[in-house]
DNA sequence: GTCATGGGCTACCCGATGGTAACGAGGTCG
DNA sequence: CGACCTCGTTACCATCGGGTAGCCCATGAC
């Protein structure tokens, strides 16, 4: 039997339920059954609250790639210097990903670069963060290197998440975070 | 009319051509049928050179990453100290992705996450590369720290690469490498 | 010419899955 | 009480896509 839930209530117990479930599986290998399986609830109650699979992930994508890009935000703001900034940066970043591997996952996993729509969503948030570190790379640099050089440095943070996340085990998102960020500090400053 | 070939050629063909369309869709967003008509053939004519689906994908990136791993180990192997042989290593890289998009496309545009078993053959190509990095890590630093790193460097060039090829132009791969060889080896020589 | 070999095709099966129509059941308010 | 509103269910449709059975026809050897 299932429990009856108001109407916002069920839409967000939705929203965090699929997260877990597309998190885990990607969004081909996850059906809608599987989700309203996982919400203890049947199919026809999904669309009670989203228009299509597709709404309903990128409902998801939209609000997990904003809370990551919000974090950073917030964290770099009142850095006083480039290599706070870095420090303060890659330590919101790694943060985000220990305290919800599945956020990470959702996001980095895979299934968003495999769908045009998809990946241009996830293409605005890694644009939005390279916008942010450009400035951070020396002025006199062609502006083209520049974007390569700041896509550069968030694929430290991606692929050292994503070896973290893989192997399971928990790990301190600050001390990460100060090792990368010392890593990226002195190639940085190497351009010069 | 579809032109005969013999049953090597045909095959071979079929690798070429799925390559490409898998390249360009993602392994679930293309179909057997894709494959065939991207070939001049029809459906059963995959069947007889490959047992299924899987086995053709998994056949071509078996080959791929053969491909890459080859080409670093190559370049890298007669590298006279650690500072080259990140610059040779980075250079065959870059020049595999410059050379054909699509194997790159293939290997990390985001299909071969998604699934466990394309998931651990990626992740044996990552490792082995991994592998062959960390001795570049200051020794002592510890070696769980020291995988975390060779990651990062690893995630470097899969990210500026993704970048490069997203965009769609040409680009050096020799000069990208130089440049991006500069950062990842001032990153390191930091951590001593 | 004829006949065997083998490369290719048409037509089909069937399971999975996104999406929907129509129907309960239980609380609430006049 | 009874009308109604809302949350949920059962049962279904339609399509897509991996995979297969069985047939056809071009080619080359004799």
């Amino acid at each position: 039997m299932t429990v009856r839930l108001s109407a916002p209530e069920r839409r967000q117990q939705i929203l965090d339920v699929a997260l877990e479930v597309f998190g885990r599986s990607g969004y081909h290998g996850a059906s809608m059954n599987d989700v309203a399986e996982a919400a203890g609830v049947t199919k026809p109650v999904l669309y009670q609250h989203f228009d299509s699979k597709r709404h309903l992930y990128e409902e998801l994508i939209d609000d997990v790639g904003n809370r990551l890009l919000g974090a950073i935000a917030k964290a770099t703001a009142d850095a006083p210097d480039g290599k706070a900034q870095t420090e303060r940066g890659y330590q919101a970043y790694f943060r985000w990903v220990a305290q919800d591997h599945d956020e990470f996952v959702l996001l980095f996993g895979g299934s968003m670069r495999r769908d045009d729509e998809f990946r241009d969503t996830l293409r605005r948030i890694t644009d939005d963060a390279a916008t942010a570190i450009a400035p951070l790379i020396a002025v006199d640099v062609d502006p083209e290197v520049q974007r390569v050089f700041a896509h550069a440095l968030i694929g430290i943070a991606e692929s050292a998440s994503r070896h973290l996340v893989e192997r399971g085990e928990q790990f301190d998102p600050d001390e990460v975070a100060h090792r990368i960020a010392g890593l990226a500090w002195a190639g940085l400053r190497s351009l010069g």
